[in-house]
DNA sequence: ACGCTATATTCGCTTAGGTGAATATTTTCC
DNA sequence: GGAAAATATTCACCTAAGCGAATATAGCGT
């Protein structure tokens, strides 16, 4: 059954919260972990899971790898995703995170190139 | 988080099944149990998790427990029912149940009384 | 009260999937 | 080539949840 995958793929707080975070835009992985303060094995390994479901996609730059929101995703996860963004200010976590992800995003942008490597910075640019 | 309990309700086979069958209209568990082609115990105990997940609800008509799709259900609910709707054409075991469900049906209603009781032939006219 | 039917629950088992810890791989930079 | 950083994978363990079989409960008819 077709639908059952993308529920099984739904069905992990983890999971969630990294879609909530993916669908404001691309992150790489290292401020995944920084932001969910999850272990980076645990966050890759559900990367992978959501990259199988075709929820996400990857892009290299560098040697960092940044997910973002799959372009064409399933018309079911679709539906999920937009539910998922509605629930954004409802969910303490999702808020939460959010707001890490602002303070990170906003020290990529304003760093003097000294902190973070230049190639990272294209993230906030969206250039890659 | 509230919206990985739906999830976890969506998240098996069994259970979607008997949405996609309530979502035609009520049945009681022994009908559920012909339909699906599943032993009893597996059955009820599907339909306590999506009771307790606020996806059915139950009456009592005599000793049969009709299960009927829950009145006011989760928000986020709401829509993956209404996927699953859109679906019930497309996944090949939603048909297949969807089917057998109508011959089911057709025989309590042309029952001249014999074979099914009187108060199990309440389900298709939806009087209890 | 007793038996019958419908439904629910319990039990022990098994399996799928999540986890942390350790390690491997890949890429960049010197 | 070698070190360092970012990411991915493997491993053994653990837990949640589904399962079949057996049993319990509940309500109806006689």
């Amino acid at each position: 059954m077709d639908s059952l995958r993308i529920y099984q793929c739904l069905c992990d707080a983890t999971r969630l919260r990294i879609l909530n975070l993916l669908l404001e835009g691309p992150l790489c992985v290292c401020h995944l972990v920084e932001i969910l303060r999850l272990e980076q094995p645990k966050i890759s390994r559900h990367l992978k899971a959501l990259k199988q479901a075709g929820a996400v996609e990857t892009t290299r730059c560098y040697n960092w790898t940044i997910y973002r929101m799959a372009g064409t995703p399933n018309a079911l996860l679709e539906v999920n995703l937009k539910c998922l963004q509605d629930l954004r200010g409802e969910e303490r976590q999702f808020r939460a995170d959010l707001k890490r992800r602002e303070q990170v995003i906003a020290r990529i942008e304003t760093s003097p190139g000294g902190e973070l490597p230049e190639a990272i910075r294209c993230l906030a640019k969206g250039s890659c």
